[in-house]
Formats: C-alpha cells, sequence, structure tokens
RNA sequence: GCCACUUUAGCUCAGUCGGUAGAGCAACGCAUUCGUAACGCGUAGGUCGCCAGUUCAAGUCUGGCAAGUGGCUCCA
C-alpha cells in the first residue's frame, strides 16, 4: 500500500501501481472524466522540486503528493496540447503514407508538427480534411501508452520506417530512458505525458502551414510545420476563434490606417515607414513627453548625423560584427571615402564624450537623442510598424563612474517604470538577457568585464524588485541586457524598453576621465531606450488601447461639430479657445449630417466630440461627447478645466 | 534570406467553364442647413501588382520578378 497525499493535506492509500485516474475514479467518476493529468510529487523529490506531470495511466509506485489536473491547469493544457499533435500526426500519417515526423511540441496556444511530406504538399485548402480525419481518429477512443524501449529498438523501428529526424534525435538519448508514445497505428518516440484516451479532443481548428528549418537551423532541410490548437468542448473553440477575430480588429497596421497614422510606400522602400500628419503628432507628443522628464533627469539632449565614416564602426566592433548584414557603406565621388548609414547612436555619442576632458565631477554625463538608424533586416522579417529598416530610437548613453553604475542603472528602471506606467502597460515581462556562455565568440570583451556587467543588472533588478526572467544568448554583442518584453494583440512578444551596461565600448573608443586622484580611469557605458524605438512603441500603444489613445496622446484631441453651418462662427470662437489653452481642437464644418460627421471623426479615434448648435449659442455651452458617451453641456470654460484636469489624471504619478 | 499563401478603383471586397470589369464606402457636382455612429440624386474613377508565355481571346491558365501576409532564421 501507498500513501497519496491531496493538495487539501488529506491522504488516503492505495495500491501500489495505482494510476491517477483510478485515483480520480475512487473520489468521483465526474472528476475522473475532467481530469486531463496528475501532477506527482514523490518524497524522495527534492524539497523544491514542483514534482512531475504523469499521464493518467501511469502507476505510481511510491508515497507521493498527488494533484488531479484539469483543463485550467497550464500542465493539463500542454498535455491535452501535445497529445492533439501525436493525434495530428496520426491523421497525417493515414492520408500522406510515408511522412516523416519532426518534433510535434504544444506551445503557448496550441501546438504544432513538423513534418517532411517525403515529396508531397500541404496547402491550407487541405487543413479540413486533416482536421475531419483527426475528429475521426479522436472519436475511436484510442488509447495513448507510455511503452519503454531500448534505443537499439528505437533505432531500428525508425531506420525501417526511414524517419531520419526520428533517428537523429534518438541517438542523442541515453539508452534506459527512451520511451513511445502509441495512439492508434501512430508510434512516436515521446517522453510524454500523454492524455490517456484522444476522445477529450472534441474540436480541432488548424491554423497556419509555415517552412520551419529541422532543429532551427537555416543550413539544414526546411519542414513543413503545421499548427494547430484543440479544445475539449466544441464552445470553447468558438469562443477562441471569436476572441482570435476580435484581436485581428486592433492590428496596429489596420489601426494605423483607419486611424490615419501611417503608410508604406513600395516606391519608398519595404520596412520604411511613412509618418502621416496625425501619426507625427503622436510621435511628436511621446517624444515631448519623455524628452520633459529627461531634462528633469538630468539628461542632455544631443544631436548627431544619419551617416558615419566606416572607420567608426570599426573602432565600435560594429562592422567586424553586422558589417556584411547591413545597409553597405556609401562611396564619396571624388575621395572613396566609405561612410554608413547609422545603424546605432552609441558610436557618435562615444565621440561626444571624448570631445573635451572629463573629471570625475563631470560624470553621470547623460546623453539623450531621438536617434534615427537603419539597419538591414531581411525581408521576410518586416512586419508594419514593430520591425522596420529605418526607425527612431529615443536613445541615450550614460556615461559613469564604475561606483555610479547601480544607482543610474536603478534610476532608469525607475524611468521605464514610469513610462509603461503611464501608459498602462502592465502586462510586461522583464527579461535579463545575458550571453550564451556555450558562445562567447559571438561576443566581444573579457570575461572579467562580462561577469561584472551581468552581475550589476542582476543586482539592480534585484534592488528595484523586478520579478525577471533570464534568458543566456539573448546579450547584445558588446554587454548583457534588461529588456522589458510586451505582448502584442495576437500574443507575439516585442522588447520594448532595454537597458544595457556596457564595459566595451570605453576600452574600444579609450574614453577615460581624470578620477580624484588624478589618474585616468575607464567610464562605464548604460545604454538605454524605455519605448525602445517611437515605431514598435506606438504599435504595441496602438494594440493595447484599440487605438483609443489617453486623452493626453490623441492626436486630435477634441473636434468641435456646428450642428449646422449656421453655427461655425461660434464653433471657431471655442475653438480658438481651446486652442489658446493648449488643446489640440479643431472644426468639422462640412456639409454633412451630424450624424455622419460624428461616425467619421469617431473612426479616427477622436476621443472628444464638442457639438455646438442653437441651444448651445445662447447660453455660451457646449455639448461634450467623450469616447461615445455624452457628457452634458457645460460652459466653455467649465470644459476647458475638465479637459485639463483629465489629462492631469492621466499623466500624475 | 527560406517555406507557404495573397495582390482587382483611394478603402473593403465580388467577378462562375478563359469571351476586354462590378458593388458599397470615399472623391467630385447638385440638392439639403441638419441635434449625438452612414440623408438623397448624379458624375467621375481601372495597363485587374509588373514582365513574359499559352490561346482566336487571359483579371481568370503557366513561368519569372516585385510587394504584402503567416511562420522559420535573424534582430547592434
Amino acid at each position: 500500500m501507498i500513501n497519496i497525499k491531496f493538495p487539501d493535506g488529506s491522504v488516503r492509500t492505495y495500491d501500489e501501481g495505482v494510476t491517477a485516474y483510478e485515483i480520480a475514479m475512487s473520489i468521483s467518476p465526474r472528476l475522473a472524466s475532467d481530469v486531463l493529468a496528475a501532477n506527482v510529487k514523490f518524497e524522495s523529490d527534492a524539497p523544491e522540486s514542483k514534482g512531475t506531470t504523469y499521464d493518467l495511466n501511469r502507476p505510481i509506485n511510491a508515497d507521493a503528493a498527488v494533484s488531479l489536473l484539469k483543463w485550467d491547469d497550464d500542465d493539463a493544457k500542454r498535455v491535452f496540447w501535445h497529445s492533439s499533435s501525436h493525434l495530428l500526426a496520426e491523421a497525417l500519417e493515414s492520408l500522406y503514407p510515408g511522412v516523416k515526423f519532426g518534433i510535434g511540441p504544444a506551445i503557448e496556444n496550441g501546438f504544432y508538427y513538423d513534418v517532411d511530406l517525403n515529396g508531397a504538399s500541404i496547402t491550407e485548402a487541405d487543413l479540413p480534411k486533416v482536421e475531419k480525419k483527426m475528429m475521426e481518429l479522436a472519436s475511436k477512443k484510442e488509447e495513448f501508452k507510455r511503452i519503454d524501449v531500448s534505443k537499439a529498438e528505437a533505432l531500428s523501428y525508425f531506420e525501417a520506417k526511414g524517419d531520419q529526424y526520428k533517428c537523429e534525435l534518438i541517438s542523442e538519448l541515453e539508452d534506459g530512458t527512451i520511451t513511445y508514445y502509441e495512439n492508434g497505428a501512430f508510434t512516436d518516440l515521446c517522453r510524454g505525458p500523454h492524455l490517456r484516451c484522444t476522445d477529450v479532443i472534441k474540436a480541432v481548428k488548424l491554423t497556419a502551414i509555415a517552412g520551419a528549418y529541422w532543429r532551427g537551423d537555416e543550413k539544414r532541410q526546411q519542414l513543413t510545420r503545421i499548427y494547430g490548437i484543440t479544445f475539449p468542448k466544441k464552445s470553447m473553440l468558438e469562443e477562441y476563434i471569436k476572441v482570435m477575430e476580435e484581436a485581428k480588429k486592433r492590428d496596429h497596421r489596420k489601426l494605423g490606417k483607419e486611424m490615419e497614422l501611417f503608410t508604406f510606400s513600395s516606391r519608398v522602400g519595404m520596412g520604411l515607414p511613412l509618418w502621416l500628419p496625425r501619426g507625427s503628432q503622436l510621435r511628436y507628443t511621446l517624444e515631448t513627453f519623455l524628452r520633459k522628464r529627461q531634462a528633469a533627469l538630468g539628461y542632455l539632449q544631443v544631436v548627431t548625423p544619419n551617416i558615419g565614416s566606416k572607420d567608426l564602426y570599426v573602432t565600435s566592433g560594429h562592422y567586424a560584427k553586422y558589417g556584411k548584414d547591413s545597409f553597405q557603406p556609401i562611396h564619396t565621388p571624388q575621395e572613396g571615402e566609405e561612410y554608413m548609414l547609422k545603424p546605432m547612436n552609441c558610436p557618435h555619442h562615444c565621440e561626444i564624450f571624448r570631445s573635451a576632458p572629463r573629471s570625475y565631477r563631470d560624470l553621470p554625463l547623460r546623453y539623450a537623442e531621438f536617434g534615427t538608424v537603419y539597419r538591414y533586416e531581411q525581408s521576410g522579417e518586416l512586419h508594419g510598424l514593430t520591425r522596420v529598416r529605418g526607425f527612431t530610437q529615443d536613445d541615450a548613453h550614460l556615461f559613469c563612474r564604475p561606483d555610479q553604475i547601480q544607482e543610474e542603472f536603478e534610476k532608469v528602471i525607475d524611468l521605464i517604470l514610469y513610462v509603461f506606467k503611464t501608459l498602462n502597460f502592465d502586462n510586461y515581462l522583464a527579461q535579463v538577457s545575458l550571453r550564451d556562455p556555450n558562445n562567447k565568440e559571438k561576443y566581444i570583451g573579457s570575461d572579467e568585464n562580462w561577469a561584472k556587467a551581468e552581475q550589476g543588472i542582476i543586482d539592480a533588478a534585484a534592488a528595484k524588485g523586478l520579478q525577471t526572467v533570464v534568458e543566456y544568448g539573448e546579450a547584445a554583442f558588446y554587454g548583457p541586457k534588461l529588456d522589458f518584453m510586451v505582448k502584442d494583440a495576437i500574443g507575439r512578444k516585442w522588447q520594448l524598453g532595454t537597458i544595457q551596461v556596457d564595459y566595451n565600448l570605453p576600452e574600444r573608443f579609450q574614453l577615460e576621465f581624470t578620477d580624484a586622484d588624478g589618474s585616468k580611469k575607464r567610464p562605464v557605458m548604460i545604454h538605454r531606450a524605455p519605448f525602445g524605438s517611437l515605431e514598435r512603441f506606438t504599435a504595441v500603444l496602438l494594440e493595447h488601447t484599440a487605438g483609443h489613445l489617453p486623452l493626453w496622446l490623441a492626436p486630435d484631441q477634441v473636434k468641435v461639430l456646428p450642428v449646422s453651418e449656421k453655427y461655425a462662427d461660434y464653433a471657431k470662437k471655442v475653438c480658438e479657445l481651446m486652442n489658446n489653452s493648449e488643446i489640440r481642437a479643431s472644426i468639422d464644418s462640412r456639409n454633412e449630417t451630424l450624424g455622419k460627421r460624428i461616425r467619421e471623426i469617431s473612426m479616427l479615434r477622436v476621443p472628444v466630440l464638442v457639438i455646438v448648435g442653437e441651444k448651445e449659442v445662447a447660453d455660451g455651452t457646449l455639448s461634450v461627447r467623450r469616447e461615445g458617451v455624452d457628457q452634458g453641456s457645460m460652459p466653455v470654460e467649465a470644459f476647458i478645466d475638465y479637459f485639463k484636469a483629465e489629462v492631469a489624471k492621466e499623466l500624475s504619478e
């Protein structure tokens, strides 16, 4: 007999080898039908262990704490979707004999399987057929069977099948730890865990087909990746599809068009956004917001040119690292000099630092610039405003004494959090991006400096109480980063704010300051950009707000609508009063019905509409409508006070 | 850059078996002077992404190129 402890603290005894499914049945059949997997933590496991996700049918052979996992648990979803990928594979094998399989994991929303169709092709038009096959197999109530297998057996099975991908995976595994899972006629190399039976999969949608390199290596075979999502209830799939459709409505590319913010032209060039007047106003407001804050924090605004001599980037190391993969040098016609489009601002700022002797008393020096940079991004990577070839960073470089790094770094974290808070970005992820310890040749600088810089970031994030995740291999080539990641409307992650500690560029540029004792010392640089870039930040901001920007940021804050042209003079008068109070107001007195003008202006997401007609002219008032909601009528002065109070509220800390 | 798909009026989209293109909105004109999300009538607007090919005939079929979309790889 073994003791099984439940999350509520109660303990029951079962025969050794009992399964989680049997345990659930012993509590209630209803529970057993809802349970998808179990978390099992043996008494022999380390105290800090989170336990192991177990198949419902896998025997439990020792005393353990067991919690039964239902759909709401992320671990259960993962099992559900992982099993769904095996169901997809089974369907594909029956429809496309000879298909070979790469890997088929669960992902954040669903699953995929990478397959080699052996010369056959599959298009989106074929997906309904595959979905139908999957549902047919699911309804057969096929059990997932876990089977231990030796390495030799596994290799000979997949060699006979001709599946070189599985053979490659098996060859890297240790004998004695290899398991198969079988569902119906399909056998897969898999560590599991899986569902008990396919019949809990009640709804499936294959969402996309894409190419994906085998093992993520662009030099290797490209496989066909089929993405899908499944649910235990049909209604959940319908709900999911509805949510995705809603999310697509807030795509910044669609909003950018509707709100007349930006456009692209293939004649200008791909990935080169054109900011329309309303978008430029938005961008300018964002710049002013940050500029003001930075001035208060002791930043000094600088301006540097859009090109720089190739030598500058040879010195910085950027040329060696990115030279071949960037826009190629521009040559002067007479002297044959080589210039590059500025891909980043740091080298220019280093030269500003070098332009005069610096004392320890001068530091930290904080040079800020809304610097436009150009980077060659692969054509397939370009995406709306989130990934472009020409963009403007809200960049600054802080030249510090070593003893100032910690404090300066923490102040930058505060600034980024201030920006995020003002714009209601609460779902960000702080990511500590360190260098890949197995791939040090990708980076410049000494191990000692890297260790110092990495520790500095970890300490500063901890001091600020930030919840962070650590990612290896995500550092910049000259230093580690603290990146603030935010998701877009459909869940793609983008890096916005970033802070980087850099010991390397000061060395390459031979930067120095005179310390208190008269000796020359090397400063440390902090690179930082709270928005990241104005382009990407605008994109994510639009998706977060669905275009309903806060009042202070809206390009057009107020539109004044005279009911008919008879009241245009009054409209003009109140509009001027607002403009004098620095409210971005304008008049729409077009010869169109009021209803039509309201509709069009609402589509542009203008937050406040002010309507004036006979009554308002007589009383000296305005009829105010904000975000579609009637705010009643008020005197002009009262409206201006109301407006200013609302803006102040949005910008208050 | 790679794989797949897409490209018709300013925008959103129809266009069947290959027979020289259509709607709504927008624009322009007329009428209207209007009270909280589309008033009415009319006019104009197209090298069907570009270049080849097949055909008596191509928006439609084939190939190449370009741009866009979804992934992959990359991301200073």
